[in-house]
DNA sequence: CGCAAAAATTGACTTATGGTAAGAAAACTA
DNA sequence: TAGTTTTCTTACCATAAGTCAATTTTTGCG
């Protein structure tokens, strides 16, 4: 990201940064979101809870990655997802609101975020048509190609539930890829 | 969509109107991609065809949507998408590259087009969270009324590889519903 | 309209993944 | 480090969805 200085300054003018402990809640499903996050180090993961009571991760933040609930900011409604912390973390905070108002004052700025969001619609677009024509155990391998040893952060029913498989599942498919 | 006069034209200037027949092909998997696809009228898609030839559809089209491979666009590779129309439409076609150029010329259009990737975002996200949630019944039934009476432009097996679905599978969900 | 081609349906069978429950292993915590 | 809790694994069975093939229905064309 190239930004002039005064453009860097406002950033930290309105953001706080945060240094975030396993397990600390950012955003709780039901709750209003004002808040996004970018992440600089370390790794959180935002998720639904369904009908079942069942996770369903819909992503995985490392480093230099957002994260919030989306859906809940450019719908206006409330969370449906929950965004927590999987290991020691630090991000930094920003009002979704204010962060948008960043792009009146420094244009820069707006074309910033329209390549991140371009990123993000790419990654998305992906991971839609691996989900439609991979086996749970090509998608479990391409994951670790993709997310190379974000397993010292995750749980393992985090990944299945990431995947769309249940957390036994991955269990024998790890167990297959083993034998070999 | 508001832009001053000097926008609108310089975007007709790059742009040019296209009315397609059924069954034509914008873009084909493995092809340069050059362009983008407003549509305007019809109904459009674009899908992936896998390893053992099953088609997968990513997008479906229809009035005042986007469509093109934007996963070569950005990544600037060859195509992995077809982007086929599916009836009688109206597109209006840009060169990806000089689109992109507006955003020099014209900020406006950045903010106008940031939204919309916002938009495109939060509706994949809800696609990735209900294809992890709900059995295929359900996103069946959540499918029409998305995109109520597209049903009129698509045939079933485009539904079924849009919902990740063989076409026999959506037969019989649709024959359990007709019993009700 | 009538025919040919494409699409949809249906039935019988297979397969991938899910559900449950118990035990083993790993990760915390005092 | 011992003990407790959480996570992971495994076995056995259940089920949703896939496959293949035959048949019916719909669509499009001459």
């Amino acid at each position: 990201m190239h930004l002039r200085p005064e453009a860097e300054e406002f950033l930290y003018s309105i953001s706080k940064e945060k240094t975030l402990h396993k397990g600390e809640v950012l955003i709780r499903q039901g709750q209003v979101v004002k808040k996004t996050f970018f992440v600089t180090a370390g790794c959180l993961r935002s998720y639904c809870i369904d009908k079942n009571g069942k996770e369903h991760t819909l992503l995985f933040a490392i480093k230099d990655w957002w994260i919030s609930d989306y859906i809940a900011i450019h719908t206006d409604e409330l969370a449906t997802l929950t965004v927590e912390c999987l290991s020691e973390s630090k991000v930094i905070e920003f009002n979704a609101k204010e962060l948008d108002g960043i792009h009146t004052r420094f244009p820069e700025f707006e074309s910033y975020q329209r390549h991140n969001l371009e990123r993000h619609v790419v990654s998305l677009h992906k991971r839609i048509l691996n989900q439609l024509q991979l086996s749970a155990a090509e998608r479990y391998d391409l994951f670790l190609k993709q997310y190379p040893d974000i397993e010292r952060h995750t749980r393992n029913y985090h990944i299945a539930s990431f995947l769309g498989i249940t957390q036994e599942s991955l269990s024998r498919i790890r167990a297959e890829k083993a034998k070999k």
